[in-house]
DNA sequence: AAGTCCTAGTAATATCCGCG
DNA sequence: CGCGGATATTACTAGGACTT
C-alpha cells in the first residue's frame, strides 16, 4: 500500500488535543491532523523527528497530517486507518491464508448492534474480521491497547457472541512497525480486554498478529509473529 | 460510576443545479 | 422533466475532560 501525497519531514512540538499536533516544518510553526486516538506517549515526544504529509483542502482546519514518528531506527506508522485499508486489501487478493473460501469481501459489515471492520462472505456464512492498530512495542513485545478501551473490550464480547452463533471470527492485530518478535494483550495497562481476548482465543476466534515494513512511499505486511495472551 | 460534550476528518447520504 | 455531477449536510469515530 502506498503512502499518497507529498511526504514531509518535520519535528514533534506538542500535542493539543487527539486530534491537533503543533509541528515545525521548513523552521515554520504548523499544526496537523493526528489520525490516531491513542496515547502514543512514547511515540509523540517533543523534537521527534516525523514524517508529515501536506495536505491542500481549504476546509481542513489543519494542513498536514502527522503519519509517522522516527523511534530509534524504526519508522513508526500511526494512521490507525491503514491497518484497515492493509488488511481488506490482503483479503480481497486473498494473500492471507485464512478463510480461504469467502467469495466476497465487505466493509464495515453490521452485524447484530455492531458493526465489524471486515466481512468474508460465501454462500453458507459469513466470516466477521476486526483489525486493530497497534503501534506500541515495549522490548520487542508488541501490546494493546495503549490506552485502556472499554469499547475494545465490549466490540471483543460481541465477537465472542457471534463465534457463538456460528460465524466464523478472526482479530487482526496489525503493528504498523518491523521491530516486534511478540505480540500480547497490555495486561498492565487493561485487564479487562487482555481478559477479554484471552476468552475470544478460547471461544474459538483466530488472533492473530502481524507486523509490517514501512518507509517514506509504502506500507506492507511483514510477517506473522507468535502471540502470548498469558499475563 | 455514569453520562455528555468536544475534537477533526472521512464517508455516506441528501440536496441542489444546470443542461439536454 | 430527468439525469449526472457538484455541493452541502449528517453520521460516525473514540478517548479524554468535564459534570452530575
Amino acid at each position: 500500500m502506498s503512502i499518497k501525497g507529498d511526504i514531509q519531514e518535520a519535528f514533534f512540538i506538542k500535542r493539543l488535543n487527539r486530534f491537533v499536533a503543533k509541528i515545525l516544518v521548513n523552521n515554520k510553526i504548523e499544526f496537523a491532523h493526528v489520525p490516531n486516538t491513542g496515547r502514543m506517549k512514547e511515540l509523540l515526544i517533543k523534537d521527534r523527528k516525523v514524517l508529515v504529509r501536506k495536505v491542500e483542502d481549504k476546509n481542513r482546519k489543519t494542513k498536514y497530517d502527522l503519519l509517522m514518528v522516527f523511534y530509534k531506527d524504526t519508522l513508526v506508522a500511526i494512521d490507525s486507518r491503514l491497518p484497515n485499508k492493509i488488511l481488506y486489501k490482503a483479503f480481497y487478493n486473498k494473500q492471507l491464508p485464512y478463510f480461504k473460501d469467502y467469495v466476497e469481501v465487505k466493509k464495515e459489515i453490521n452485524f447484530g448492534k455492531s458493526r465489524f471492520d471486515i466481512g468474508l462472505v460465501n454462500r453458507k456464512n459469513i466470516v466477521l474480521i476486526e483489525a486493530k492498530c497497534v503501534t506500541l512495542v515495549e522490548n520487542n513485545i508488541a501490546k494493546f491497547p495503549d490506552a485502556p478501551t472499554e469499547r475494545g473490550t465490549k466490540h471483543i464480547k460481541e465477537i465472542i457472541k457471534a463465534s457463538s452463533e456460528g460465524f466464523g471470527t478472526g482479530i487482526f492485530f496489525i503493528i504498523q512497525r518491523n521491530d516486534a518478535k511478540f505480540f500480547s494483550p497490555n495486561w498492565e495497562l487493561d485487564s479487562k480486554f487482555s481478559e477479554a481476548l484471552k476468552e475470544a482465543n478460547d471461544r474459538g476466534v483466530l488472533i492473530k498478529a502481524i507486523t509490517c515494513n514501512i518507509n517514506k512511499e509504502k506500507m506492507s505486511l511483514n510477517e506473522e509473529i507468535p502471540i502470548i495472551l498469558e499475563q
